[in-house]
DNA sequence: AATGAATGAGCCTTCATTCAT
DNA sequence: AATGAATGAAGGCTCATTCAT
């Protein structure tokens, strides 16, 4: 949950890392119920710090989402890594598919994870990065196996995801559609018989 | 382009429906370029009136919001009508599916106009239910032919739909890709072989 | 008191007009105490309006500060004239020295107008203008009646008269004092016998 | 440079004091360049400090002037002592008062040292008693000599400089502006012929 | 003694909405 | 009906100062 210190940077004093991870918490509560980031002065009381902590932490509003990106970010790659080296490679597609839209849906940390990368995002970090590799390797292996076809690319995969959670959004709560939404997406991918 | 005068309201005065429409068009202009809805008092300037004019027509931003969407939708509802009565129901699906993809990329007043529909969402207006009723119908073709699998229905559609353009929203002059995401979702719609 | 409508600037409405007088003459109140310039947001409650109408008038504290200036610029440049249309050059010389560094003492708004001119400053707005045309005349005269030295300019004047009003600042009270260093500054600009 | 220890204070430790004096070179050479005051933790960052350290030396921004100014002030009155003890008392006097000029003009701690001296200011320190008592000296040899008419008094001369040099502020590089100035003032103040 | 994280009042500014003209 | 001035609640951010480590 918590991002390990960046190399280079002096690793925070423990009350401030502390403090950090409160901050963080906070605002990841908020997003998960649905609302818009509150405003630093709120996510300062609910944190119990002062609003100069805060901003100590994260300059700027931006930079707060992105540190709840890269967190969960580093937390996704982890389980595409997983899934990437199951035996049965097509099996392990499907379950990252379903995990990342299950992810998106429920964590907005999580959809900026997915969304803070590729094409006409901003700079990819070094979680990006390394997520887009996990990916890229189980998609090599899926298409091996034949559970997805030649002409998508890992940017398509990412964005036709991201979108199917985008459109689930608002029947999140509505399980068999999700799945029947990802089984949609699954069949496409593979392609016409 | 214009809604039709609401039953049991007083017909606007010529001049004050060109005012209305001046707004709602200067509104549509600025979210097409990308940007936020403005502030509503450059929406006045631009539109070449007074706050108070704005306020008169549309008595909050949200309801700005929702007028645009309603335009587009009577639009987008004669569309479909028109692709639910061609002889090929499949032809017709494909088509409606990719003209309201690229509508929803190029213009928000389309994406308001399909979000506005459906469960999770805003009540329905007229235009909205009329819309629904259309891609019913058109639905019901495109599967009597094979072309969508028994298990989704018109909402699932929508929905899918929506995201897909959710989607490729960060990459929407990318053509190609626009084409082989709308031919993703209408392999994965008809289902596996 | 007043500045007159801009050429070209809509007139204010009168309650506006009001208003932008009240904020202007509480600005000045304050100044005149020795005060710095208050939050905005005490000067539109001193005012008796909200902050959103002083920033309607002035968007920037620094304007407001400007306008403070131009109204006093205005009102010099009208003593400025008088004085050097009087009959005897040297006594009207003396007479504008001492009434400037006055004004720069008790009225901060006059000290603006004599800093916001010249060499080394803001863009010259049209009343500050106004005032160096009428002290290039006046001191054109008083140098052919011999009560100017030849070589200081319309500019050193400003600034020598600027900077001794700068020094009595402490002691402002103290009128002989004040007497005293004007009659050195004119017996300076006189020159050796 | 440094300030002597005061009595009754313990003598800092080496390292103490070489922080101390960090700190106020890096604020006057902001100063200098004509900044304002950088916000501590800067003050902190660029002499290679914690801001708990400034603080120690420095329990007060206003401290840390008054500091800046001490330092100069012990300067300046040595200068004046030996131009007091020159030979020529009218070219010593001269001297001094170009000197400060340029000081102040070069250096807000010059500034800050003249300034904290007199009527209207701060508590006199004891490095401004030293000074006020040197220049005392000066201005009864420059009198005598007939290079200072008998109206004006030490503190007359201490602000008449001062508000020369506030003056020239604006136009500080041009030096043949600077010298006219100065040459006024010295008539001025050997009065009328 | 040094450090730098934490504090929190205060600042400037924006903007949806109301209301007098 | 139209106008645009006024409102005032937020909001994002800074910085002098305190205090735990």
């Amino acid at each position: 949950m918590s991002t390990p210190d960046a190399p280079g940077a002096a690793p925070l004093r423990a009350d401030a890392a502390r403090n950090r991870e409160h901050v963080l918490a906070v605002a990841r509560e908020q997003l998960r119920r649905g609302a818009p980031l509150p405003p630093m002065k709120d996510l300062a009381r609910l944190a119990g710090v002062g609003t100069g902590t805060v901003y100590r932490h994260f300059p700027t509003q931006q930079a707060l989402l992105a540190a709840l990106g890269e967190d969960a970010t580093c937390e996704l790659a982890v389980r595409v890594r997983a899934a990437a080296e199951e035996d049965d490679p097509v099996r392990g597609f499907a379950r990252v598919v379903t995990a990342v839209v299950r992810g998106v849906l429920h964590d907005p940390a999580v959809r900026a994870a997915v969304t803070g990368a590729g094409p006409g995002c901003a700079p990819p970090t070094r979680a990006a990065v390394q997520l887009d590799e996990a990916v890229g390797q189980l998609l090599r292996r899926a298409r091996a196996a034949g559970a997805v076809r030649d002409d998508v690319d890992a940017d398509d995969v990412r964005l036709l995801v991201l979108g199917l959670a985008a459109g689930l959004a608002p029947v999140a709560g509505d399980d068999a559609r999700v799945e029947r939404h990802v089984r949609v997406l699954l069949d496409g991918l593979r392609g016409r018989a």
